[in-house]
Order: structure tokens, then sequence, then C-alpha cells
RNA sequence: GGCGCAUUGGUGUAGUUGGUUAACACGCCGCCCUCUCAAGGCGGAGACCACGGGUUCGAGUCCCGUAUGCGCUACCA
């Protein structure tokens, strides 16, 4: 049988980077395997669910490359009717019963302590049996007639007393679970008869023929509760793998509450991360190709090997397809590594590193195209970018991208080269500009000299610099880095050269003399 | 409280029939390069493989226990 996975997100919030991370999975597994890859939208909470977050998250996929569903997406509240019909079904055959008891209420806010107190309890008082629901045996035409009177109810999974369910996990492997630590679990809520969670999902998944089920980690216990339901509904158990959480530094839980904006993805997105650095980087998390990285590639082989192997996890999206397997997933949990108090490290490290990296280092002709929507949101985008200044564009984006970080850094740092209206650094005014007060009258000078320079050429242009900075008895190291901050505001950047035959000969002569007044 | 899962440098990881000096990437530090900053090259600090017991000639790798963290335990998803 054919693979078909599924990534099943709720719609109650953004994109968290953890369900990103196991849709990525979901979406690897089913392309290596030449199996289908589909969406299911779980909105049974109907409270907390709203289309916003839908379409959220559909953009979110969509942005990491992963939003080629191979069939259409399934809304699960659509299916609540099939849902009760497999509950009912269930009844009839005496594996689930209805529950007349009265509905409690519980403050949501408190359910972890209830939950604890009533074990503690449950454990003073002697073994207080899961089975001991008083209408559990009830006969069916009395729990007919009961329900036919307008009895309010819900419907329970008849959970065996005896035995144990097992399951192989393909990351945690063989789980085994005794009856006894299972209560018999609501499927179907008193009152509006709405199915509840396990029941949606296994009916579902065996609707949509799911063959294995890659989800979070926090799912594990609760496999067998759904093992359960599968067996009761005679349909065929599909394999599970469950991933390792993402967490916060401390180990510990990654909240969008406590937080915020760093676990979303679209955080990412909005601030100039590219999708296949994104998606490198979170595949790399819980996830490793085999012996990649060894030590034995590192040292010998051919001669580019110690090269290979240093970038050997910048990974594209075809080695990634090609490499992927459940087995190489870990078990432990993986940490999210950033520090909320420094800008510098707001997010992962190696995040940071491998978007610089992808920035510096893939196709122009790919990066050029992001640059483009970039600079369109930021207002600087010129249609004869496209056209006469095509060749321009492409040379001056080459050059600058070799220092940047994120999409933002071009429109950002690298303002100057497309606008006139940048901002001065400060500390690089201080630096190149206010060092010296020779440079008052030197700027201007040198304006006047590159003005006759011909051709406006790198090489032409250094050897100007350079003999005027002898006449006037200089270094030309003063002369370079003054220009650098007059030219581009930034005290940082590429080689100066390169800078003068990019912003070309009218803006240079312009800045510089303007840049005296800085002085 | 019960049940489950996990534990290799700061972080991500390699280490898969137990075998010598625990490897790689990011980050950090230094040097080289140099007009700055990156990149690149070279080098360095940083892990007694959570702790305690075993098994074995030999354990990060196997077993038991402890601790810590996380998850589940709901008429939430």
């Amino acid at each position: 049988m054919s693979v078909r996975v599924r990534f099943a997100p709720s719609p109650t919030g953004y994109l968290h980077i953890g369900a990103a991370r196991t849709a990525l999975f979901n979406w690897l597994y089913a392309r290596k395997e030449g199996g289908k890859f589909l969406l299911r939208v779980e909105d049974t909470d109907l409270q907390r669910s709203t289309e916003e977050s839908t379409r959220s998250i559909l953009e979110g996929l969509a942005w990491l490359g992963i939003g080629d569903y191979d069939e259409e997406i399934v809304f699960q509240s659509r299916n609540a009717d099939k849902h009760r019909e497999a509950a009912m079904r269930l009844v009839r055959e005496g594996k689930a019963y209805r529950d007349f008891t009265p509905k409690g209420e519980r403050s949501d806010a408190n359910v972890k302590q209830e939950i604890a107190e009533r074990a503690r309890t449950a454990a003073a008082g002697e073994g207080a049996s899961h089975r001991a629901n008083p209408f559990r045996d009830l006969p069916l035409e009395e729990s007919d007639r009961r329900a036919a009177d307008g009895e309010p109810f819900a419907v329970r999974l008849k959970v065996p007393a005896e035995g144990q369910t097992h399951f192989t996990d393909a990351v945690y492997g063989e789980q085994e679970r005794a009856h006894s630590e299972i209560e018999d679990l609501v499927l179907l809520r008193s009152g509006d008869l709405s199915p509840l969670y396990n029941l949606s999902v296994v009916v579902d998944d065996i609707e949509m023929g799911i063959t294995d089920v890659i989800r979070g980690q926090d799912h594990l216990t609760n496999t067998h509760k759904q093992v359960l339901i599968y067996e009761a509904l005679g349909a065929a158990v599909p394999r599970f793998a469950h991933l390792p959480l993402i967490l916060a530094p401390g180990g510990k839980k990654l909240s969008k509450r406590i937080h915020g904006e760093i676990v979303s993805l679209t955080t990412y997105r909005d601030r100039g991360f590219l999708p296949e650095a994104f998606r490198n980087f979170l595949a790399l998390l819980g996830w490793s190709p085999a012996g990649l990285q060894s030590a034995e590639d590192a040292t010998h082989g051919n001669e580019q090997t110690a090269a290979d192997a240093r970038g050997s996890e910048i990974i594209p999206l075809s080695d990634l397809i090609e490499n992927f397997s459940l087995e190489r997933i870990h078990r432990s949990p993986a940490i999210f590594n950033f520090d909320a108090n420094n800008p510098k490290r707001w997010t992962d490290d190696k995040l940071i590193w491998m978007n610089a990296e992808y920035i510096r280092t893939m196709p122009l002709e790919e990066l050029l195209p992001l640059v483009r929507a970039e600079f369109e949101s930021a207002g600087l985008w010129r249609a004869e970018y496209d056209a006469e200044r095509r060749e321009w564009f492409a040379r001056t984006i080459n050059l600058i991208r070799e220092r940047f970080y994120t999409l933002k850094d071009f429109s950002g740092q690298g303002r100057a080269y497309f606008a006139d209206d940048f901002e001065f650094d400060e500390a690089a005014v201080r630096k190149n500009l206010k060092k010296d007060a020779s440079l008052r009258e030197l700027l201007p000078a040198l304006a006047e000299r590159l003005e006759a320079v011909e051709p406006w050429t790198l090489e032409a242009v250094e050897q100007a610099l350079r003999d005027f900075a002898d006449e006037r008895g200089v270094k030309a190291g003063l002369l370079i880095n003054a220009s650098r901050t007059a030219l581009t505001g930034q005290a940082v950047g590429p080689s100066m050269f390169d800078v003068f035959e990019v912003v070309g000969r009218e803006r240079s002569a312009r800045r510089l003399r303007a840049a005296a007044a800085l002085v």
C-alpha cells in the first residue's frame, strides 16, 4: 500500500515552529516514499478555531514550500456526523456504552490540578477501578429506552478490563500500556453528542486512508487509546512515528504565551528569512542524515572533502528528501536556542548563520526575485532594475549579499545603494569622519579628483584615490574609510572600490561633498 | 499521585555486532588575509558522554537504581 500521510493542525493560532516541523517531516516522508501528503484542519473546537488561523497556517506551509497537498483539504468539523455514526455503531455492537451520569462542570484553568487530586484520592481509596461506571453494563434495550426518553448521555468506549495494547512506534520503538491504566474514554459529549478528539482523529484517519501517522511526541501516550478505537472499529492500525518535542532554552516548553512571536513561523518570513534556509534548519531539529558528518568524511577522501564536510549541514531539498527516513529521527527533545534579551541572538544562532549562508551562496538568479519582493514592500523597487539597470542591480546585490543575514538587510543596511535618503550610522560617522578634521577639506577635493576619472572602473578609481592620498601625504585608508561612511552611511561594507564603481561617479562625488559637513 | 519518554561540550548532532587520544556544525577566542566588516584559511578553549551501582579483559554504547526535564493522565486538541 502506498504511503499516505497527513498534517493535522488545529487552527487555534498561528503556525508554531514545532507544528511546522511536523508538517515538514510528513511532507519529506511522503515525497521520499512517493506517497501522498494530505492536510486536515482539526477545527472541532469551535470556540477557539478561527478562519484567520487556518489562513495563516496555510500561508505558512506555502511559504515553507510544502503547500502542495495532494488532495483537497479536509475540514474535520464537517465530518462530525461520520464520527457520531461510528460511535453509535460501537454502542450497538456493545463496544461502547451510553453514560447517563450528569455532566460535571469543570473549570478549564485547574484541570491539571484536578487530575492530580483525583488520582491521589483514587490511589488512597483502594483501587477505584476505571470500570466502575454503573452504566457500563446497562442492557442495550434499557439504554436505548432512556435515550429515546430524552435523557442526556455521553458515549464512552468500553475498554477491556484485562490485558494491554501495544504498537510499534517508528521512532520510540515498542510501546505497551496496560488497559487498567486507561479509563473508558468519552467518545461523544453528553448533550449535543459532539465527537471528541480521539474519536475524530481515528475516524478521519481511517476515512482518509492514512498509512503513517507522524506527529508530536505529546500524543505518544494517548496513542494507546486510539489503537483501542481502531480495533473496536475493526480497522487496520496505521504505523505511528512520534517526533521529539522542540523546547525553549532551559528545557522548558516553547509556548506562544511566554515566548511570543519567536515560535511563530510567520515571524521568520516577515523578518527576511529564506524558506529554504528555514526548512533546512528545521529538518535538522530532531533528525539527521546518516553518516554525512562523520569524522571519516571530514578527514579522508578526495581533495574537497574538508570543505564539503564543513558545509555539510547545508542540505539541498533534493538531498533532504533523498535521505529522509523515520528511523533517523531522534528520541530526545531538541532545544531551540535563543536569548530574548539579546537582539543579536533573538533567535537560534545556527538559523541566523544558515540564512546568511543561503543568502551569500545561493544562485543569484534565485535570490534576485526575493530581494525584489523585499524592495517592493520597502518602497525601494524601481522598474529599471528589471530593464536597463538589470545588470547593475544584479551586480550590486551580488556585491552586498556577502555580509548580509536576512532579506531585510538589503533594504536596511543596503539602502544607500538604491536610494539617497539613507541614514548615517552614528558610530560610523564618529569613527570614520569626525576622527580627522582634515577630511573636511580632503573629501570635496577627492570628489573633484574622482569626477575626472575616466573610465569609471574599479582599477581607475583605486589608482586615482591612491595617487591623491600620496599627494596629500595621508594614508589611503583614511580616505577609503571616510568614503565608505560618506557613500553608504556605514562603517562596514564591501571593498571600497567596488562600492565606488557600483554607486557611480555622480553619486559618489555628491556624497563625498555632502559628508564634509558631517566632519 | 500514577503511567510514559528522554539525558553526549553553551546549542544542534555523529557515534547503530561494547574495543585504543569522543567527531562534525553553530557560537566563542586568537592568528593570517586586509581599506572596514564579513567571507575564507589556520589554530584554540569548551564534554570525566546527568549521577550511582553493576555485567565485562574492556561501556557513551548492555542491565538496575537515583536525579532532573518533558509529556500524558479532560465530556481540550
